[in-house]
DNA sequence: ATTTATGCAAATCGTTTGCAAACCT
DNA sequence: AGGTTTGCAAACGATTTGCATAAAT
């Protein structure tokens, strides 16, 4: 777990690195982030953080995952979801995907499991030629508060 | 690999299940995505097909995946993408996500690191109290024709 | 005969973009 | 000053929808 201070430099660093500036909307944004604890949609950044307009929250998520320090993730739900890079946060984990409700939160594997499947995605990829990057690994279902709450 | 008979066969059965009929445009889709042999476009499948209409594809889609013969693939590009379910081809496998052209492709993990990843992911959503109606894992990175024509 | 699916064109809505003003160095 | 970023409102584009016609049972 990173201070917030510490994040705050090391985004500086990533955007410099892409000359790029650390703006007041963009810390503002990178606050909001952290304040949210997991993946959050626009409308969530907006309604948290006044202050944040529309476009620039935009542009800026689309600059903070260019230089990676934010990540976009894209469910079947009309709303993506930004979360702070894991490279800020040392924390590498997955998603559970709520198909009732849409909402996304974070799980992880041991490390154990975790690297016996990165070796095996290793083969693979291998073998089809592809050049991976990384890995997505998704769990699809019913989060706890939609599951309890079923009434068919 | 079933034999495309009896895959119209399992889609009739699917759809009359949920009181819906396998009408020409409905057949002449899944004839489509059989011969696309892996993920498609809406644009692929229009190209491939000139008869089918636009708005109806969209739908037909929709409900064949509500009875669980098609599978939606959301990715960050523009495009969703869809291909016959697994139950109908007998084909269990991940996706290739290529972060230059957008295109999707299959693969396979061994029987092996498939059923312990499968264990692992089980013991995590009974940690998270999550009800997981499956698991999606993608390779992300570049395809062996963006990765042979790089040319930065 | 009655219900359901189709195809066209128009509407929808998350996201992107043009542009003038505000900001950073 | 010289360039970048911002915020507003307008534009964009993949997907969805209304409605009259055609197809299926």
């Amino acid at each position: 777990m990173a201070a917030d201070a510490a994040i705050h430099e090391d985004v500086e660093t990533l955007l410099r690195r892409a000359d790029q500036r650390y703006t007041k909307g963009r810390r503002q944004l990178v606050d909001t982030l952290l304040a949210g604890g997991g993946p959050m949609t626009i409308a969530q950044i907006l309604h948290r953080d006044r202050r944040l307009a529309q476009s620039s929250v935009y542009r800026n998520l689309q600059i903070l995952e260019q230089v990676g320090a934010v990540v976009r993730i894209v469910t079947r739900d009309d709303y993506a979801r930004f979360e702070l890079a894991e490279q800020l946060t040392d924390d590498h984990h997955h998603h559970l995907i709520c198909t009732t409700c849409g909402d996304v939160a974070d799980f992880a594997l041991t490390a154990a499991t975790e690297s016996s499947l990165e070796k095996a995605l290793r083969t693979a990829a291998r073998k089809a030629g592809f050049a991976a990057e990384g890995h997505r690994l998704d769990l699809v279902g019913q989060c706890a508060t939609c599951h309890r709450s079923e009434a068919t």
